[in-house]
DNA sequence: GTAGTCCTTGACGCCGACGTCAAGGCAAGC
DNA sequence: GCTTGCCTTGACGTCGGCGTCAAGGACTAC
């Protein structure tokens, strides 16, 4: 199978299989014509790296899965260096799930402050000689 | 005051403030000596900008609150635009949580799946004439 | 006068994971 | 032979938010 090929079959594109070539992640044999050459093996690394990188892992965390796998191995996480990158991962997941859950938060108290501010000119504005209406931005302010 | 200070009043660098106005976000005046000129009033300014970034607003998200500030209100979020930018943030930050809970979740399994298969084979071990030991990678695999 | 500090603009570097174009080789169908 | 389509390498572009020089002007202190 040639380039075009296993990238069709893995839904990703040829370039970018020489990227991971270049990176030392997928390396091909090459045919009399200097063409890249693959198998269903190659398909096999490259399927658990595009796994990987959904999940938002970064190429070098793939590399010990990849590396599992062509030592022989069934599963590319049957290895203890792809364990210790799912714990880290899980330690890096749960670290900006709680950041960002801070950050919504305030975020969410920073919008109702705001809405109340707003509610509160808006009811102001219904009494005579009340202050000036809300802002409908725009640009000019007199 | 002048650019150095300014930077080192608000946390961040010349460089940074020198980009801001590059996008127009924070534009300066300037001295007979070409030097640029701040007030406090951009200092605020510069504190909301630095505020939301920290949020993981991208800069142009920060603008509405800006030019809110610039058109006099006392608050960058006292006007509908920036309440706009607010309410979708909180919706990205929603979405995004939600995957990354997900995320977490899988990964999570995985490891769990990969642990259990790993002890399994631990188990046989040892039994006698159980199979090969667990992988202890390294590379070489004979 | 001169050393030192701050300022100016301009321009390249960085990071990750590729996209995109250019120039040319190889194979297959007509 | 000619076109078409896939392949090759090489190299520059992308995105955001700056960092990091480099070369030179402005101002202060001594």
């Amino acid at each position: 199978m040639r380039i075009g090929e296993l990238a069709a079959r893995a839904g990703t594109t040829t370039r970018t299989l020489r990227y991971y070539e270049s990176r030392g992640l997928l390396p091909a044999r090459r045919g009399d014509n200097g063409y890249r050459t693959y198998d269903e093996h190659d398909l096999r690394l490259l399927r658990q790296i595009r796994t990987l990188q959904d999940f938002g892992f970064d190429l070098e965390e793939t590399r010990p899965f990849v590396e599992c796998l062509r030592a022989g191995h069934a599963e590319g996480d049957a290895c203890p260096a792809s364990l210790d990158v799912y714990r880290r991962k899980l330690g890096e997941l749960d670290a900006l799930i709680g950041e960002l859950r801070s950050v919504r938060a305030q975020v969410g108290e920073q919008l109702a402050r705001a809405e109340r501010a707003r509610d509160a000119l808006a009811a102001d504005a219904e009494v005579p000689g009340g202050p000036e209406p809300v802002c409908e931005l725009g640009g000019e302010t007199p």
